[in-house]
DNA sequence: AAAATAGATTGATCTTTGTCAAGCTTATTT
DNA sequence: AAATAAGCTTGACAAAGATCAATCTATTTT
């Protein structure tokens, strides 16, 4: 299984520990390969996010509609992170997001009593999560803080600094809903910045 | 010591464990009962955060000051949480806020080591932090759909439903900080809304 | 290649929110 | 009780951002 090596990687490389043979035989065992075309669903409000899924390839959008019609994007999502909205997947609540893919996806998904029974055990699997933990953690916080006290325009900067590939993956319009900004403002800000 | 049980009780709380006696020993040991004055900081900008604080009464807020010396209120903590800056508290490096008592508070602290070597193999403590951390990612996920997609308005609204006792301890300058909003705005949007 | 779709830009106008200044009310301090 | 400090409200104006409509590219799709 060619495509379980990015997460293998990732798991050994976030916990720092190194994962047996036979652990990894854990993961093949319950980790399922899914494909995911372009537009395709991974989860529509209403429903509940019954798997979580690590991104072999491709990307994806969590995002809201508001009564207007109008789309919010929560969540820009690429390769190496999981996808899933977190609170549906552990309280296995109906989810008020979307997830939508906006690229062809690898994924290999999970589902929350899987996970619970046969991954955590593994000491490399749960130092993970404890390390992802604290790095949602801080990167929740400095977004809210970005959000509560800065401009469109500074926000934008921010982006582009942080993570420029995200600006160059995705459609301005996208990036814009993600900064909550309209597409239109967006566009006039970087036409103003570059002045 | 009498202002442990608070802490004691909000762990086997979130954890759904019970602790021995041997454990809450371990407990009284690490943790040092503090108390801080209203006004008084627990954090200045530029400082490590070297302690995280359990409240066991009182509130402080997190903030940082721009360049304009406007304060933006991240976070409004109270009574059975964690005081700190985690980004700070985790890695050690100087913290971008300031946290400061809004009223007279005592508060059990320790730091990172002593929680990772003494606190931590306690199997409720460890329970109650995997609970602690998808609260956290929960709420921090409301509270950013919230601001990318809300109105000052809106957000006001939720604040009220969500934590009412927010509304009564605190006054409204601080409130409006915490949602991102100046208090004159804030101000206006309650004269507008009650009609 | 033509048609259709998705995305970006621009202008005009409207709404929301911020800024500054003043006056008012309510707590704290002395 | 007087004085001081905090907090809240209001008005006039400015700025940031949204909305709507039109146009202009690009990029897919047929």
């Amino acid at each position: 299984m060619d495509n379980f090596q990015a997460l293998f990687d990732y798991v050994q490389k976030l916990s720092g520990k190194t994962l047996s043979v036979e652990e990894k035989q854990i993961f093949i065992a319950h980790f399922k390969p899914k494909k995911i075309r372009k537009r395709q669903y991974f989860l529509q409000e209403g429903d509940v996010c019954k798997y979580t899924g690590f991104i072999v390839k491709g990307a994806a959008k969590t995002f809201t509609v508001d009564e207007k019609g109008h789309e919010h994007i929560l969540k820009l999502s690429i390769e190496n992170w999981w996808l899933a909205d977190f609170e549906s997947f552990y309280k296995l609540t109906p989810s008020r997001f979307n997830i939508e893919a906006l690229e062809d996806m690898e994924i290999l998904q999970i589902t929350h009593n899987l996970v619970e029974e046969f991954i955590k055990p593994i000491p490399a699997f749960s130092a993970m999560q404890n390390v992802l933990s604290q790095n949602n953690t801080i990167a929740a916080q400095k977004r809210m803080q970005s959000s509560i006290s800065q401009t469109g325009e500074e926000r934008f900067q921010e982006l582009v600094n942080d993570y420029p590939h995200f600006i160059q993956r995705f459609p301005q319009n996208l990036i814009a809903s993600y900064l909550g900004l309209t597409p239109e403002t967006l566009s006039r800000i970087r036409k103003n910045s570059s002045k």
